[in-house]
DNA sequence: ACCTGAACACCGTTCAAGT
DNA sequence: ACCTGAACACCGTTCAAGT
């Protein structure tokens, strides 16, 4: 299995692999050159053959996440255009939850590379396919990734990654946490409690992505 | 003006001050114990006495951003919720933006302390008073502050802080990025390229949340 | 091109000790 | 209660040196 001749010894491929592997394995904190370059049996200062420094580390990871964020369902013609959005939205969110820390990393820095920039003509064609004009479309298109990306990155501070059975373990933790509040001023939220715990829920950010979807698609 | 007998010396609040200062002059990045400290003419060790590591000072200053946030038009008789919803929204993404760092400190913990609750109570009336059911409030009140805090969120990782001179010199430098790109497959987003160096912007945001609220209370 | 090793200026946190 | 000082186990990054 070890390639004959001089060894091929990594490749950034490599190194953002190890990373991944680092923060599934110990949280995003745990984060750093140094580990990511120990985990590959380097010392830190040889990671930077593969990679810019902290911050180039970060950004391919970046890209690595936004490059595995499926399109194609944007421009599926046997759908609505609300269909087609709606789909995308959900393969967005677990798309990002799927990666460990990928809510953070997006999140962190400007969404202007070159997958954040497909992922916006995609949806331009899309919305405007359902009679938007284009500059609605666009500010519509940034709207629809505004409220994915939020959703995700408070999805991830609160402890999600996207599993089912962890969502349904953190609702029964924030309920307990929930009755613990004195009531005094905050009776509504007590008396819808249940739902308040599950906000971070795949069926509840379904329920949301619908109705931004409809404003959306409204005509001005 | 030194205060006669012994010193009363620091608190919590003087801490969190200080804390808002350096990042402000300085970038979030710059946010440590150490600095904090020194800034205050302390050794790092005796922050602790004000202040429970760097974890209870950071979860001290997203109190201190939450607190800060207007609630009071939520409960305005004289606008339709409609009205009352976007004032809240344009407030709550000034206060934030207002507070340096303060969109990146929310959105890295989990949305569950008093101030966080209050204003979910506040958007509990204001929805239910609209005509939702108070489950459909919870559920839509969330999508709005995901919306709000989202778009926050992404704004000060562009660089953004909620000043207008700022937001303009920041769309103007996207403006100059986005040509350099090739327009292969980024036809639309190229003919609309002034939208999208504009979306990290005020007016955006408004249109944004014009839309997300008239879908929150469309009738399911 | 790829890697090591030493060094520098940082971190957060603990602990024992002082007042 | 409030603070210091020493210590520990970390950081990211630079630089000179090796192959």
């Amino acid at each position: 299995m070890t390639p004959p001749g001089p060894a091929r010894r990594l490749s950034e491929h490599d190194v953002i692999d190890g990373a991944f592997a680092l923060v599934r394995e110990h949280g995003v904190d745990a984060l750093s050159v140094r580990r990511v370059a120990a985990r590959l049996g380097l010392t830190p200062t040889a990671l930077y053959t593969y990679v810019d420094g902290r911050a180039g580390l970060l950004r391919a990871m970046v890209e690595r996440v936004m490059g595995g964020i499926p399109l194609a369902m944007l421009d599926d013609a046997g759908l609505t255009a609300a269909e087609r959005l709606e789909q995308f939205g959900l393969a967005l969110r677990r798309t990002v939850l799927e990666h460990p820390g990928g809510a953070t990393l997006i999140m962190t820095g400007p969404l202007d590379g070159t997958h954040a920039l497909a992922m916006n003509e995609a949806l331009l064609r899309c919305l405007t396919s359902a009679g938007l004009t284009l500059d609605d479309a666009a500010r519509a298109a940034y709207a629809l990734q505004v409220f994915v990306l939020g959703t995700v990155m408070l999805e991830a501070a609160d402890g999600g990654d996207g599993d089912p059975q962890r969502e349904e373990a953190l609702a029964v933790e924030r309920r307990a946490a929930l009755e613990q509040y004195p009531v005094d001023g905050l009776a509504l939220t007590a008396e819808t409690g249940d739902i308040v715990a599950r906000y971070n829920t795949t069926e509840q950010f379904a329920w949301g992505l619908r109705r931004v979807i409809a404003g959306m698609l409204t005509a001005s």
